[in-house]
DNA sequence: TTGACAATAGACCGATCTGTCTGTACTGTC
DNA sequence: GACAGTACAGACAGATCGGTCTATTGTCAA
């Protein structure tokens, strides 16, 4: 491999992340990454041994661009603000082009064995946001802030997963909501 | 066929409707359906044409029998009340043995194609999910209803794909903002 | 120059998928 | 008893799936 492009590796994580993301891990086969990657089957199977793994490992990126591209849009507010900047960048989120719901929802529906790999980054994700929120709340002085955490991570559920069925109005339903939460 | 047996067109849905959610659409082959129904390929075609009409069809029933099982959930309660006592039938729905996480929100994710029949049967279902949600708000008179409404939305379609993954405490979460919402 | 290594290209395997087809058995009606 | 209609049983076709394999190319270091 030539330095000055990127490796293998990286191209078949994004063309996976893209795809699976786009239409779905069960639609979309592994010929179908390799073609976008431009990459050779014995790569694929060289760096991942197998699909599940790619699957496992394209989602583990993007959680954690995911977690960068929050805090970096977060750095900027006070902490006693970010709960509900952060349904902002959810608006966002649900307005941008490519915006198909939430990876983390797919893959959970889609892959019901509780033993696939992706399914502990899913997981890892999940507490994470649990954690920032319950940070968030705490920051933001409410009354209850656990009940309030937790509130609030049903809200961001919903405007992620309303918005993929009828659009982007769900996600700023949901920032009304929050502000009326944290404002009460 | 027997009259005093269940219809092969019956056993068919039954079946698909079980299989597709429990694993999905894309996992549950036609052969399963057929072996789970006791039923012959040929009677599939004859009675569907083609396994996308099955989806839809199993579909519809199942949203017609979710239509009528809150209804009749809902029928001895004040209208004035019923947009918060949906919210336990939500909690019951998420803490039943089976339940994993919303059909319709399955479908959008799984099919991907906006042109399949099954999309206009999850479009229905959701315009007779917001009609209700408005009828209720209105009935139980809170001051702003619409917003009142889509934020109900919100916290319905929080509450399901939140329990499905991470479990029926999501519901009563949901359940418990609601009550919030609708008292201030 | 040579050899190790990483990557490409693509044939190949067995399994599974949707859908079509032929043939057979049962049931109710004329 | 002949017939139409419905359903079952399962072979079969063509495509695609995940995964293995061999052969080849290009790069870098000794």
């Amino acid at each position: 491999m030539k330095t000055s492009e990127i490796g293998v590796r990286d191209r078949l994580l994004d063309a996976a992340d893209r795809l699976f993301y786009r239409e779905g891990v069960r639609a979309v086969g592994i010929d179908r990454v390799l073609a976008e990657a431009g990459a050779a089957k014995a790569s694929l199977y060289q760096h991942f041994g197998c699909k599940d793994q790619l699957v496992a490992s394209s989602l583990e990126r993007r959680t954690g661009d995911a977690r960068a591209n929050i805090e970096a849009y977060l750095a900027d507010t006070p902490p006693s603000q970010r709960a509900l900047k952060f349904f902002d960048w959810v608006v966002e989120w649900a307005e941008s082009k490519d915006f198909r719901g939430c990876p983390l929802q797919h893959m959970v529906s889609e892959l019901t064995d509780a033993a696939h790999p992706a399914r502990a980054v899913a997981r890892d994700q999940r507490e994470w946001f649990g954690e920032r929120f319950r940070e968030w709340t705490m920051a933001a002085g409410v009354k209850d802030p656990t009940a309030t955490a937790r509130a609030l991570v049903v809200l961001f559920d919903g405007a992620v997963a309303g918005s993929e069925v009828d659009g982007p109005q769900r996600a700023t339903d949901a920032r009304w909501m929050a502000t009326k939460l944290l404002a009460g």
